[in-house]
DNA sequence: CTGTTAGCGCGTTCAT
DNA sequence: ATGAACGCGCTAACAG
């Protein structure tokens, strides 16, 4: 109890917070007792009169956590402290209503979500008063999808050099992968609108023996394009494609989604696909001011596309 | 407020918590309320009269989070909930006081840190309560660190083949680098009880350019072995070499750590460091364990050698 | 034996 | 600038 500065909590709080009008004098008398006895005010007193805590959760898919989301991570938790929310980091489990109700738990002022919650679990949150971000927009729809056009450019990329079969390497992993299925979405929508047949999707195991398996069973003389969930999976088949003898890329071509520095420093080096968070990162900001302000609106501008750049290495 | 069970707050506390004996049917009365309002047990309420909350905090270093590390996290999150507790993940900031505040900020019961944490550190969070995890055994010296016998095994898989000049690859990165330095030093201990010339160091950067120059810089003529801090670093290393027209392994051997899946599908294949990570994972879970009986006493098992095994790929 | 009352812990807010 | 009351759960003491 930092009362022991010689004054009421009440003063306390005031001036912790700016509320009321306080005197200098008092104001530094509190401050000074407060830096001495390191006094920190409980988290647990604020979020029970406030019946929420300062807590922002952010929802991570299970799927392998690289470079891109950590970056992601770390630039949220900048923001965030920025308001005095303390970040929180939750993977995703198996079991979703397991995570919901680990994210509920904190009684989050926010949650971040990385594609992890449904919508009747976005619904749960904001019914309990949390803000969830990003916000849904109108016209999110599935054509609108970062991960729709994913699978759209991959195709295109693919093509580049004339006709192929195409098909989608999927992740095969215990964990979830919530994005993989719209880049399919994308590949097989494009594909249907330029005449084409639609592509069919492998599961690739990360390892040799599998992976060649799955390659096997596809490959079929003919030229044959794998557009990948990430470049994890794309070093995969053109390892499979190298046991198997196939030329990349006359017989293979490949393609990943991340532009890691693995992808990069092979050979052959990996063509992929890198998407600038940079307009991620400001719709979160965006939403996360409006926490302050509680404006509510959507401020103004809806970057609708993200940009995609194909980093084109020797395996297109 | 489940009191609306029509019994007081303490009988419903009794209930949830098993304590006083309440006769089967008030029990089934407040079962009953709590899940039809779908009651909680308010988190804020429990910390305030508890003085700590029930989080588990996960301290993880603020290089690249990988697989290994993610499965970690998993495991201790399945384990953490037996416990009742909630599970945290904290990166480590480049601030390590600011990282020290956002922990304690959780009041947490418990904190598991990967490396982040100094001695400091670990004793001021003792000091307000929490139990740091793995905790510090006395014998946990330079020498029997895990980092440090990594070093020294690395070492003598580079010079399997015949002698070369040793150099460890360490990463290059904004990020901060908790292990490096104590296998560089394994490196440098076992080189010199074996009367060759220390080790030096280089940094490499994750992409060609940069590792090109590095190791451009650091090769002359005779063979070389680089022992990578990981096996990114490590395809960074073999793409300089290539790039260069070295040999591998014979103008230039590489080993990397973690056994990546990226490591195993590229040409040629790396050979790696993979560590087991179950002896770590118990030792958590019994320091974890240890928490609910209080015995305090560390169980009986100090396994101190910790298995790694060495993936012999094609680059020594 | 059963369940209640009382009071604590902490920060916030309203009325004084 | 303060006292009182509140929010919520836990526990010691106590009355039915």
């Amino acid at each position: 109890m930092a009362r022991r500065a010689g004054v009421s909590r009440a003063t306390v709080s005031h001036v912790l917070n700016g509320r009321g009008r306080i005197p200098e004098e008092t104001r530094q008398r509190v401050l000074a007792a407060a830096s001495e006895l390191q006094y920190t005010p409980s988290p647990a007193g604020r979020a029970l009169v406030r019946g929420r805590s300062d807590v922002l959760v952010i929802v991570i898919p299970h799927t392998t956590f690289g470079r891109n989301l950590q970056d992601l991570v770390d630039d949220i938790t900048a923001q965030a402290d920025t308001h005095d929310l303390s970040v929180v980091v939750r993977f995703a489990g198996p079991d979703p209503e397991e995570t919901l109700a680990a994210v509920q738990h904190f009684r989050p002022v926010a949650v971040v979500d990385f594609g992890v919650l449904g919508a009747a679990d976005r619904d749960s949150l904001e019914a309990s008063g949390a803000v969830v971000i990003p916000k849904l927009r109108p016209d999110d729809t599935l054509e609108n999808n970062a991960n729709f056009t994913i699978g759209e450019l991959m195709v295109q990329e693919l093509l580049r050099k004339g006709p192929r079969r195409l098909v989608f390497g999927a992740l095969l992993d215990e964990r979830s992968d919530p994005f993989g299925p719209a880049r399919y979405e994308g590949m097989k929508h494009w594909a249907q609108a330029h005449g084409l047949p639609i592509p069919r999707r492998m599961e690739i195991p990360l390892h040799l023996a599998g992976a060649r398996a799955a390659l096997q069973a596809e490959f079929a003389d003919e030229p044959i394009g794998v557009a990948c969930y990430n470049d994890a999976v794309a070093l995969a088949v053109l390892a499979a494609g190298r046991d198997l003898g196939l030329s990349v890329p006359g017989h293979l071509s490949v393609m990943g989604v991340d532009a890691t520095a693995e992808g990069q420093l092979v050979s052959p080096r990996l063509t992929t696909l890198k998407a600038d968070n940079g307009p991620v990162m400001a719709r979160i900001a965006a939403d996360l001011t409006s926490l302050d302000g509680r404006t509510g609106a959507h401020p103004g501008t809806p970057e609708r596309t993200r940009p995609f750049t194909v980093i084109r290495g020797e395996t297109t």
